[in-house]
DNA sequence: GCTGGCACTCGTATGCGCCGAGTGCCAGGG
DNA sequence: CCCTGGCACTCGGCGCATACGAGTGCCAGC
């Protein structure tokens, strides 16, 4: 068990780190925060830190740098989350209320966090499964060919283009439509396998075939479609780091390309709370020196979504995840408005 | 008038300096291209190249490197495009096949483009403007709330939410829209506002306030995400180029990330054929050591979008636009099939 | 348990000299 | 007239040796 002074160093360390990017010594330590104690002293809690893992030395004769499980205890017990400005959230909620549909607030949402936190954000668009249908929408182009519309109550959109084994008609279309819609809207996107089961059984043999179709795409749009898209914005921000490179700006970029390496990262927590993943605890390997702060967000009280920065583990931790959650509240509260 | 072995002067240098990435000397050019003559011959014509500021020298006593100039005359007289091999081609094809709608197809042709050139790869979606209407649909989701969702012939879908300035019932507003449909599916998007000019006219007069509240939600859409999107991928390829770290990448990754610039660049020139701008001939300052090969693609004989890639302004010019040429005609095929 | 002092380490910055690729120029030859 | 070989010159990069200084660990004393 560490001491209190401990602890006070060790966030001494990491605060100074994030500010400067050098490794922190004894003496400036001293001078940059009053600890009551001299530098000796401090160089005998640094030597016990060191012994316990949560910090290290570049090399000999250099000062400290905070470890993976340094940020971590940091980040745990030693870090408060710093709420943002006043003027602050206004700005975000001014810019976050000027966008006209969905695309428009997540892309706002986007170039806002990495603004707010001059870190590459990721924004989540609001998940399938999680949300509910407002509408199915049936739409006939050619005798044999059906353009599906899944309309979520997040605002989300998507179609899918339907060959028919035979011929449709227009009132069994219809027909086709108010009964799916009857079904399904309102409902969670994870019911409606259940819920549409039994519907070719009400249609004649030479349509069923057609309903199948219809209603086995509906299916693959909810399964494919799920969590899948993300949008990033500021990686001009990686460039900030300017020191280790390009060695550590390339395979982030290649990760951040790799949506699913992403997808899976930010799926892997249930918990719609802050997350806070710091170096090696990212799988990833491209990610190993980077930490992700993630978030759930949601239109009501439930996350549809998450979000979040990915940025050097020498990030500003209270600061960031301030701005994160921040962020993700007024989303929240812009979608349950639209 | 330069004499032709200047221009084959020009265009090994060319070569060498991309291949090499190092500024190239008399005597490396005279033992990599057999072009029959000495290094002291050979300097003399470097000499006169660099009077007509074809090429430059970085610091005396060096190679020399093509100027943005040379880049210019070597891509409109001294390169062919190159051609891709047939499994280039073939992978290409099947690669794009897969694609399970237009997003995917997107997706996809970026990815493609990036790992083809080894560059950061630009594709716009099919541009409104130049497209046809499949299909326009109204769905009522509340009673004074209108969802417009628009089909366009390439498989785009683009839905606005409209509030109604009345209550708007369902027989209104199947009436609005069939005879909407019927109008302008079909058309072309710029011949959209004369066709449906008159059409709030013919209905009762508590309904046309929805119905021109209607009207202008479709005409706004037309117009403001009109060329609006465009899919970036590739930039780890970025770092490629590691020397230059990171003064280029950065206002580099800044710009990507102002679609805005980009989409600017990619609308300069209305002729749908490639176009090459190279360094300075891009208006915008961060692209002003890259180049952008584009060319328009189409699911017909027409151009609907562009694509493109961005790279450094040494890179490899033939090889660059027979990728980039390659791949429209190829994702035209797919836009057309669909 | 804290402190001041002291010897030691080692990475970085600085200065210097060498090397060699590359150049420009010139006189001679086809 | 153009090409060629020769030659002196330039200058950036590289290796090396040195100096500097921040930072450390340890120890004796309070």
């Amino acid at each position: 068990m560490l001491s209190e002074r401990r602890l006070q160093v060790l966030r001494a360390i990491v605060q100074d780190y994030v500010g400067t990017e050098e490794p922190v010594g004894s003496k400036a330590l001293t001078e940059r925060h009053n600890l009551g104690v001299s530098p000796a002293t401090v160089r005998n809690d640094m030597a016990a830190l060191e012994e316990e893992g949560y910090i290290a030395q570049p090399h000999t004769s250099a000062g400290r740098i905070p470890t993976d499980k340094g940020y971590r205890l940091f980040v745990d017990r030693l870090a408060e989350i710093k709420p943002l400005t006043a003027p602050e959230r206004r700005a975000i909620q001014n810019f976050l209320e000027g966008a006209v549909d969905l695309d428009d607030v997540v892309a706002r949402t986007v170039r806002l966090l990495a603004q707010l936190t001059r870190q590459v954000a990721v924004v989540q668009y609001p998940s399938l499964t999680r949300s509910t249908v407002r509408h199915v929408e049936l739409l006939s182009l050619a005798p044999a060919r059906v353009m599906l519309v899944l309309i979520t109550d997040t605002g989300r959109v998507e179609q899918r283009m339907i060959d028919c084994p035979a011929p449709f008609g227009e009132t069994s279309l219809a027909d086709l439509r108010a009964r799916l819609n009857s079904r399904v809207a309102g409902r969670r996107f994870t019911d409606v396998p259940q819920l549409v089961e039994d519907l070719p059984e009400s249609f004649d043999a030479e349509d069923r075939g057609t309903v199948s179709a219809v209603l086995s795409t509906l299916l693959e749009t909810l399964v494919e479609k799920n969590e899948e898209r993300l949008v990033i914005g500021g990686t001009a921000n990686l460039t900030r780091f300017a020191h280790d490179f390009p060695l550590t700006i390339r395979p982030v970029l290649e990760a951040l390309e790799e949506q699913v390496v992403l997808l899976k990262l930010l799926g892997e927590t249930k918990d719609p709370g802050m997350t806070v993943r710091i170096g090696h605890e990212n799988a990833h390997e491209g990610l190993n020196s980077t930490s992700i702060v993630s978030v759930g967000y949601g239109s009501g009280g439930e996350a549809v979504a998450k979000l979040g920065v990915v940025g050097p583990t020498r990030m500003d931790y209270p600061g960031t995840m301030g701005a994160v959650r921040a962020v993700a509240r007024y989303v929240g509260q812009i979608l349950a408005e639209s």
